[in-house]
DNA sequence: AAGGTGACCGGCC
DNA sequence: TGGCCGGCCACCT
């Protein structure tokens, strides 16, 4: 169980913190992990508040279709891009290549760790 | 307390 | 993949 006392934030910000270098996953699949397959948008607001904390990896998250769709909201234009393709990962117009390669499952349930 | 917001998703063509 | 539309749900003012 997770402690009422942790907000819907901290959630996703402990699976963000999770995935693994090189890695990315999708909003859905987070919301998914966290019990809500629907609220795909709170996860997304959710990353919206993450400067609020420190070390949160925002640019290994992405929409179901590997489009960097956030990058926007990173300082620079093209932060976001230059972050995966410093992992290893392949980004091409703002859309990651061979996305389902680089693709991580959230661990569900396991996100209070 | 109520309404608006949003870094989305899924279905259809 | 792309465009359109409706649903979703916690946070903010």
């Amino acid at each position: 169980m997770i402690p009422s006392t942790v907000s819907f934030f901290e959630r996703v910000y402990n699976l963000v913190r999770q995935i693994p270098l090189g890695k990315v996953t999708t909003y859905g699949a987070i919301a998914k992990a966290l019990g809500s397959g629907r609220s795909a948008r709170m996860v997304g607001w959710a990353m919206n508040a993450c400067h609020n904390q420190p070390d949160i990896p925002a640019h290994r998250v992405v929409n179901r279709v590997g489009m960097l769709t956030g990058k926007h909201h990173f300082d620079g234009t093209n932060l976001m891009q230059q972050l995966l393709e410093n992992e290893g990962i392949q980004v091409n117009d703002n859309q990651i290549t061979n996305f389902k390669i680089h693709y991580w499952e959230p661990p569900m349930g396991q996100d209070s760790q």
